[in-house]
RNA sequence: GCCCCCAUCGUCUAGCGGCCUAGGACACCACCCUCUCAAGGUGGCGGCACGGGUUCGAAUCCCGUUGGGGGUGCCA
């Protein structure tokens, strides 16, 4: 999620100020990284639909282009030979974090330069490290302000490992000075990297970059986040439905806001509004709440035509077929079915939960609702029911005469709609909420919904007789 | 341990010395609308971490405390 937020904030700044938006991929750790990796980053920032204009271009493959630094920096006195093993170091590190800081430093100049070569020369293992010169290291950070390290707080990195691959703040240098990077954007953990990078860059003779960093993105404990808060990755609230529109949207509002109240914005706007400098310093919770929120307002705007593929997508297979079916012998009756409940629906998801009654004739009654709706009065309800079968049956079968035929059927009666309306709800959906009964009826179309009723009143017969007994328990749909 | 950063309602945030008896949004509660559920409308609950300064005046500036985060790798 944090890697998908400086994705998206690169991107923009890219489209706001006309820049290019550059993808690498930094694989120079070998065992930590696979194509399956490398494929989800790529999904992620695709579904986003955070286009790049160059790339994506691996780090592994500039190899030898950092080899070729990493040996330059040795060769003009920039960098030294390490010949001290990681384990002595850790040990040392472990007890004594000062004195590990220029520790191999210490050791190659007691070694001096023509044993170390003679060593080298010898085929002894040795990392190369770069010999952070004195001073002070300073940049004026595009978030954080001006930003500044003392050099003697910064170890002698190892830029090349014994086994002469890389590492990886060598690799980042070497490569944005290679594809002319301009502006490096990422999460906050790579501040202390920074001073290390702009002396390589130094010592290599590159234009500096600008850098900005981005705060964390916290579970809701405040920690980091991670697997332990449940979804972390963008994958899993594709499945859930949410839209990629109102992923950004989410997103941008993490660590960065317009400065007005505005909240709900497409991409367009987030671009138009984006800016740096309204970036924050603070690391902020990600609430998955207000995310669902706002994707339900972004799904209310959006054609339902463009939400036919992915609540398709949704539905089990069954349903699916049904839906096609339906919507060939009528066309648009998706679309319709769509437009009822995406108003109701947080994600894509909850809509294909909702549909289920639409396409599916074998009803899963809910049982509170039959409790409240038929079990309460259940002679009652099967009176109702054989009247509205009877009024309405001849109906033409539009909103507007359903619903003049059951509210002069409740007149006649002398009950209100109500009464009539929530036992059909009931018989037509199996729930006690539903959209508009007379919308319902419509969508189901005339046969169905005088089907279903017919149903209904069988089901409730078999409560009048025991209405200890629910037709679940009877083996009834 | 050492270095760096941060600190406004539970959460996301507006605020950049007087416009603030701190504004908006999510969540929560109530009411309205209403055939149910949503949506929408109205209202409510709820916050400047603490302590010192500076100033005629501090949420806003300075210092300290506390709390949180990041870094401290032959990881990225």
């Amino acid at each position: 999620m944090g890697g998908a937020r400086t994705a998206l904030f690169n991107w923009l700044l890219a489209r706001r100020e006309g820049g290019t938006f550059v993808l690498r991929i930094e694989d120079t750790d070998r065992e930590r990284s696979s194509d399956d990796m490398v494929e989800a980053i790529l999904d992620g920032i695709r579904w986003l639909g955070l286009d790049w204009d160059e790339g994506p271009y691996f780090q592994g493959e500039g190899a030898e282009r950092h080899r070729s630094d990493a040996l330059r920096l040795l060769f003009e006195g920039k960098a030294f030979r390490d010949f001290v093993s990681a384990d002595e170091l850790a040990a040392i590190r472990a007890e004594d974090p000062d004195r590990a800081l220029r520790y191999p430093r210490e050791r190659a100049e007691l070694l001096g330069s023509t044993e170390s070569d003679a060593r080298a020369a010898n085929g002894e293992p040795f990392a190369i490290r770069f010999l952070v010169p004195p001073g002070e290291t300073a940049w004026e950070d595009r978030v954080y302000g001006s930003v500044r390290f003392r050099n003697e707080e910064i170890e002698d990195l190892v830029i090349l490992r014994s086994d002469g691959t890389p590492t990886y703040n060598l690799a980042v240098v070497s490569d944005d000075a290679a594809m002319q990077i301009t502006h490096v954007l990422r999460g906050e953990d790579h501040v202390s990297n920074t001073p290390k990078q702009i002396l390589l860059h130094e010592a290599l003779g590159n234009q500096v970059p600008d850098f900005g960093h981005l705060p964390m993105i916290l579970g809701p404990d405040g920690k980091r986040l991670s697997k332990r808060h449940g979804a972390t990755a963008l994958g899993e609230y594709q499945g859930k439905g949410i839209l990629p529109v109102a992923m950004v949207n989410f997103l941008a509002l993490l660590g960065w806001s317009p400065g007005t109240d505005e909240e709900v914005l497409t991409v367009p706007g987030l671009v138009e509004r984006f800016s740096l400098e309204r970036v924050l310093r603070k690391s902020s919770v990600f609430d998955s709440t207000k995310l669902e929120w706002l994707n339900g307002r972004h799904l209310a705007v959006m054609p339902a035509d463009e939400l036919m593929l992915l609540v398709m997508e949704q539905l089990p297979a069954e349903l699916r077929d049904e839906a096609e079916h339906r919507d060939r012998s009528d066309p648009g009756w998706v679309v319709r079915l769509i437009d009822l409940l995406k108003v109701r629906a947080r994600t894509v998801g909850e809509i294909g939960e909702q549909a289920t009654p639409f396409l599916r004739d074998a009803l899963s009654y809910d049982p509170a609702a039959v409790a409240k709706h038929w079990g309460k009065d259940p002679t009652g309800a099967i009176a109702h029911l054989r009247a509205l079968r009877e009024a309405l049956a001849p109906t033409e079968w539009t909103e507007e005469s359903l619903e003049t035929g059951l509210r002069g059927l409740a007149e006649s009666l002398g009950v209100g709609a109500g009464k009539l309306i929530h036992p059909l709800r009931v018989a037509l959906t199996g729930q006690a909420a539903s959209p508009g009964i007379f919308e319902v009826m419509v969508l189901l179309g005339a046969d169905a919904t005088l089907s279903r009723i017919d149903l209904a009143i069988q089901i409730v017969k078999g409560l009048e007789t025991n209405v200890l007994d629910t037709p679940l328990q009877r083996g009834l749909p």
